[in-house]
DNA sequence: ATTTATTTTTAGATTAGTCTAAATTTTTAT
DNA sequence: ATAAAAATTTAGACTAATCTAAAAATAAAT
């Protein structure tokens, strides 16, 4: 049975792998993970013995088969927690973080499908990321900036970039949730911020904020 | 903050020091956590280190008040848990009790209070025993055992003395539940096995169930 | 194509938790 | 009260995960 720390790793391969297309290297697992290149080196050479990601020295890992099938199990549990711990103990989305990572390491064999039917199958954790089904099998959703939308267009939000309290907490003040829909007003050339309405009150929105919400078009 | 290893001493040592009144050592704890008594010393002296345990060499230990908290908040967050995976979830009172191992140790300033809330305050967990409050009060319900009933009474179980998943499952097939209501019929002097009705089946209860059975009269 | 800078790996140390085996203390039994 | 038995503690070693500092390899820059 894989450690938690292990199991971190892994994660933090996969999302790494996803969020670019570079290779994944000893310094960007450091970053993630907030430990040294060198930790990573003695972890990542465990993994490979256990054949859970390929590597060789000084070229970068990639998860092997049975290694992106736990990180996708990592990640399916850990939103399915937040689904919990949203729509179930009223938390607000900005604060079910650290609450789900410690979560999604509960080992059981049963445990996360039970939650997922008394969830009711959601398809989207708070924060609008697809949950992998029992399978790991997960629906990629292309992500549409809202900061590419055209004046006088109309969109839906199904997602944030950057889940930090922060940004999350701005949104609240806002009062952008995920399902708001906005309509853009304008765009400003000059610093390429935005005029939007949201519920007949309308924002302006910088392109830093813009280029972290996820919209559909209507 | 504690380590889930320095939480699981705490809560043996309260829990042994609830179920008899000897005094509790090193040998009782690591039956207890299936460990050595060496590796209880070493972690014995760690826990009186940081004033969690009162602890004098070769005397034995008891909880301090600071020790006594954790224990009885780990205990209250083990059976909220328990109580969400069988009301919720929908498990089997025997099946519930590694995963609540693991869930009590998650931190989290308002997990527990959200969770409790949420599963509408329960009183007890799906064995019968009293969570404790935010406060740390617990109703000590004062135990009969079935074992002490006379012929000719009847009695409500509210609990049981050993919930291993045998035992468990020995009562699932019997159809004797939390709440069930038993009417002694007579007792075998022999091998003080009892007969019983429940659910108008009679049935023969051994000396060692009912040793292993709470109930109050009614 | 060398030199310089960056990244990665190794070597050796550290902490938490555990173990076995030996030494010490306490308890029990005669 | 003393010897034998049982319980407890210490000493030394091990594993997992981490770190710092130094060495080695790769990448970048002139």
């Amino acid at each position: 049975m894989l450690s938690q720390t292990e199991e971190n790793y892994l994660k933090a391969i996969y999302s790494i792998g996803l969020s670019s297309s570079k290779i994944v290297n000893t310094t960007l697992i450091a970053k993630k993970l907030h430990t040294k290149p060198s930790s990573v080196t003695d972890m990542i050479q465990k993994l490979a013995e256990k054949e859970f990601v390929n590597y060789e020295k000084y070229k970068g890992v990639s998860l092997t088969q049975s290694g992106k099938k736990i990180a996708v199990e990592i990640v399916r549990k850990h939103r399915l927690w937040e689904v919990f711990l949203v729509n179930k103990l009223h938390y607000n989305w900005d604060e079910v973080h650290d609450m789900a990572e410690q979560l999604e390491h509960i080992k059981s064999e049963s445990l996360v499908g039970r939650l997922e039917a008394f969830l009711e199958f959601p398809k989207h954790d708070p924060h609008g990321d697809p949950i992998p089904d029992e399978n790991g099998n997960i629906a990629l959703h292309k992500k549409v900036m809202l900061s590419s939308m055209e004046s006088n267009t109309s969109c839906i939000i199904i997602g944030v970039q950057d889940s930090s309290s922060a940004f999350l907490k701005f949104l609240d003040s806002a009062n952008i949730k995920l399902g708001s829909i906005l309509k853009i007003i304008s765009k400003e050339l000059f610093d390429n911020s935005m005029l939007i309405e949201n519920n007949n009150i309308s924002i302006s929105i910088s392109q830093q904020i813009a280029n972290n919400l996820f919209v559909k078009k209507l």
